[in-house]
This record gives structure tokens, sequence and C-alpha cells, in this order.
DNA sequence: GACCCCTTTCCTGGTT
DNA sequence: TAACCAGGAAAGGGGT
């Protein structure tokens, strides 16, 4: 069966309109393609904004949340209040302060920010002068791509702040560390336990998400920072892990552009979180639109788990 | 290539 | 009437 859809949407999709949008500071979040719905946005000073140290609290968070994206290591797995700080203070960071912060990725983050930093230090354009504002009033892209290939570039001056990882530091980068078992282990009996019972166990242990952010997991840490999408989703009763859409068709968009389908809508979305009722990843919110709870299989959304 | 999993897409019908 | 909800059916696509 053949499905044409009908593009709904006026987000460009296509490598061209992809290549000139800087990656937004998450892929999860990816930024809509807002001057498809903004047609014009004040341009922004990108001059401090490219040297680390000049970073606000809300720009480190951009950086360590695009890093993990970058490496698919799960957002739920790092204690982000370890973050809590501006870019002066990351930037005085000693290695072995952001081994302790972030445990086995410490050294990646070291070298992303020591990147970061030489790169400012040095003049060198790795971030695109582009702004984006979102329909949704402050949702801004900033943070384009790391390097990937951080650790092979030359290393100039500061080898203190620049250590090389060695290969083993480096091994299975992109393969998350083990997250804490509260953040991972579907209740015993549920089904959703039960089905990853099932599975073969190479599949249970291997990857802990080979396919990258599920889509729960999107809505999740929007939810977890709220920050960073003023007007998307709230929560309704954080305890209970009841939340609601505010723009239901923005955050579908969002969604649409991380999987880069633009036709994603609320409307697919939806049916898509319905999915998981069956799961009991989320559960039903009788007679209320555009809300939903969060159920026993979801993880990593209590506070009690951060 | 088969199979599994997680969506994605389309659809109908109901509700707000 | 529009937007949303519910859920069946089938397909897409990546991973094993």
């Amino acid at each position: 069966m053949v499905r044409q859809t009908s593009c709904v949407m006026s987000v460009p999709t296509s490598a061209n309109a992809e290549s000139h949008v800087p990656a937004p500071w998450s892929a999860p979040y990816s930024c809509v393609d807002a001057s498809a719905m903004v047609p014009a946005f004040p341009g922004r000073s990108w001059a401090q904004e490219t040297q680390p140290q000049f970073w606000s609290k809300f720009q480190v968070w951009e950086w360590l949340q695009q890093t993990l994206d970058m490496h698919q290591i799960d957002a739920a797995s790092i204690p982000f209040h370890n973050f809590d700080m501006d870019g002066q203070q990351l930037c005085s960071m000693s290695f072995q302060d952001f081994t302790q912060a972030a445990g086995p990725i410490g050294p990646l983050l070291f070298q992303s920010i020591a990147d970061l930093k030489w790169s400012g230090q040095y003049g060198i354009e790795i971030f695109a002068p582009l702004d984006i504002k979102t329909e949704v009033n402050e949702f801004q892209c900033s943070i384009p791509p790391l390097r990937e290939d951080f650790n092979t570039w030359p290393c100039p001056g500061d080898e203190q702040l620049r250590p090389r990882m060695s290969p083993q530091d480096l091994v299975d980068i992109k393969t998350p560390f083990p997250p804490p078992a509260a953040l991972t282990s579907p209740t015993p009996s549920s089904p959703e336990s039960k089905r990853l019972q099932n599975r073969p166990q190479t599949t249970q242990h291997k990857k802990h998400n080979p396919r990258g952010t599920h889509l729960w997991e999107f809505i999740r840490d929007i939810l977890l920072h709220p920050d960073r999408n003023p007007g998307l989703i709230k929560w309704e009763d954080r305890a209970a892990g009841v939340f609601r859409f505010l723009k239901s068709e923005a955050v579908a968009q969002l969604w649409g552009k991380k999987k880069n389908n633009s036709s994603m809508t609320y409307e697919k979305l939806s049916r898509a979180m319905r999915y998981y009722y069956k799961r009991e990843i989320l559960e039903r919110v009788d007679g209320r639109r555009l809300v939903y709870k969060f159920g026993r299989n979801a993880q990593g959304w209590k506070e009690t788990e951060k």
C-alpha cells in the first residue's frame, strides 16, 4: 500500500535547507525551522556566544543536551544539577571535575568544552550566525553540532586543558553507560518488563536505545527542562506525572523535525502517544483534552529519580 | 531475509 | 465546525 502523504507543514526539510540551519540546541528538541513561520526575526550577536566562558546557565545546558544527544546518551542518565552553572564556571572545571560531575562521559564533555574554548579563543567560526525563533516565543536554537572528530584535531598549546583521550576512553562512546537502575527498569510485573524479559539477552542489554530517543522520552525531556520550551508542554500535576500540551502542533513539528518528517502533525503524534497506553508508558486521563499522564513504565520523569 | 519494535499514516466514529 | 480522542489496520524503517 502506497501512502502519498500530503505535506501540510511548511517546514523545509531538504538537505539544502537543513544545511543552512545550525543544529538546534538538542536533537530531541530540534527546533522547527521557524523562519518559515516567522519570516523576519531579529539577528543576534554571536561573537560572545561562540565562547563558552560567556555562556549563561541556559546555554550550558543547551551544550550539555546537545552533546548527549549527539552521542545518543540518555539525558536522564546525567545529573544535570551538577551543571547548574554559567559558562565561566564551566570553563573553570578541571578534567577531574567533569569526571566527577558526569561520570564516564566526563572526559567527553571536557574534551568538547576544551575544543569550544580553543575555537572561540582562536576565532574559528564554528557557529553559524543564525538565530531562529519559533512560533513559541523564546524557543531558540543556538548550539550547532559539536565536531565529531574532536579527538583528531590538532591541539595547540594548552595540553593540560586538552588531555588526549585514550582509545579506551572513546570505546563505545555512543553506547550510553548504564544509567541508574531506577531509571531503566520497568516494574517487574508490568507488561513492559515482560516484553523485555522475552527479548533475547543480546537486545536487552546490548544497547539502551538503538533507535534514539523515543517519543515519550522526547516529551519527558521537554517537561524536564521547561526553561527551554516555554509554552510547549507543562506539568499539570508534577508528582502524579500529569502533563498537558499547550502547543500541540508546535510539539508535533518539533518531533517531526527530529525525525526528519516535515509532515508530522499532532494527530499522528497523539496516535503514537495512545499506543503507549497499552505498554503502560502513558495512562489515560479521561475527559481532558491534550492531557496525558506518565505510566508505571515511563522512567526518569519523577523528581525523586533525578 | 525474517523478525521485532517503534512509530507513521490513514481511517472511521465519537466527543468536546 | 474545528479540534481532539480512541483505536484498528497496515506500512515504513532501523536493528538484530
